[in-house]
DNA sequence: AGTCGGTTTCAATCATCTTTGACTTTTACC
DNA sequence: GGTAAAAGTCAAAGATGATTGAAACCGACT
């Protein structure tokens, strides 16, 4: 990190404690994603979070006063850190003879076999049926959708015009990739699923109209 | 596992009470089911099963002496239920010149959008984390899996001599349909979902080689 | 310079609540 | 009367949030 012997504006955390301090609710949330994947969200307390941490639980609760805070914040960071990775392998830069169609499925398959999609899972089961995680998620979801039609709209311009085709692209690529990557969540994933990957390729090319 | 000194295949209830004792049972087992839809599988707690079931817990644990038992009782009961299930919807007699196609298509997606595959799911997300209930539920997924495969032959007879495409169609079919249910539980289903739905089935003609 | 007061970070303990499984008692049926 | 079903009671374990205590750090003042 930055050491603060810089006199500049430092409008914010400037000081040496409040940068620790930002660094201790990093450790902690990450600590937190982890376990969700780890152990589920159910099984994710706040002690084995401390633990995973290297903090006592009552530093912990220092910084967030409550378990739902430490939720709160590990949504906001595994939304952000996402959205991140998913710009950049979507957007990476590719030679302009590459089937750019095919590496587009092939960032959204690792996107979804990321950990960071299986902690986003885990907290969705869980808000299925508990209100207050619903109502943490919910905007965050929404914006990931947006964004992601929006990021295909980017890379794909030339889709452009064909609405209805493009629409049916992303919803099936969505659905097959989401369908596999938690289906390989309990079973392994196999050969035949290249397979389906390839074929989900050659359709979109020809809902592009290649 | 008191298994009647009687000799026979009398599994049904001979007596009044061992009568009573199964319809219990049986009660119990639906109650549970239907917390792990409504509350998810963290939250059925032994107490709400009891309180579903209407029985007091001690009544409850005389006939499963502790939840693991419920589990495994509501995991056997509920493979049965859904494999029964699936099975006459997959096979549903239809008129000779009907779409047997696009009726898999409906047939599976009605499964996928019963409460009973909710109550699967919600037991294959909690076993990814939870050992004892994998080692429960990893028999029931590999039969139910053997089934689907052995259903969709016995129902599309004429695929056989086109193994990969029928292979690929399988897959594909269940992909879709499991990633759309499960994006479902969460935000609405919607009207798009439609048109990916006709999508698959037209594709899945072509695999077929319509 | 050096010390004092206050704040921030971290640690530990406590009380409360929930869940679970064992145990005991009552009721119903044969 | 005897046996199974059902109900009620109990202690142990785990999780959470609050409270108290200790150590490090910052700014200010003599």
């Amino acid at each position: 990190m930055r050491d603060s012997s810089e006199s500049g504006p430092a409008t914010e955390a400037s000081g040496w404690q409040a940068q620790k301090s930002a660094s201790t609710r990093n450790v902690i949330v990450e600590s937190a994603i982890a376990c969700f994947v780890e152990l589920g969200y159910a099984g994710t307390t706040t002690t084995v979070i401390a633990k995973k941490a290297g903090l006592s639980r009552g530093a912990m609760l220092h910084h967030f006063p409550s378990k739902i805070d430490i939720v709160r914040a590990a949504v906001e960071h595994l939304h952000s850190k996402r959205l991140k990775a998913f710009r950049r392998a979507m957007s990476r830069p590719a030679p302009p003879d590459a089937d750019r169609v095919a590496l587009g499925v092939q960032a959204f398959w690792d996107h979804v076999r990321h950990p960071m999609f299986v902690a986003f899972f885990e907290l969705s089961v869980a808000a299925r049926t508990d209100p207050e995680l619903a109502g943490i998620l919910k905007p965050t979801q929404e914006a990931f959708e947006r964004e992601w039609y929006q990021t295909a709209r980017d890379v794909f311009p030339e889709w452009e015009g064909r609405g209805e085709e493009f629409d049916l692209a992303l919803d099936l690529t969505r659905y097959v990739m989401e369908g596999m990557a938690i289906a390989a969540l309990t079973h392994q994933a196999n050969e035949r699923d290249k397979r389906v990957r390839a074929y989900l390729a050659e359709k979109l090319h020809e809902l592009r109209g290649d």
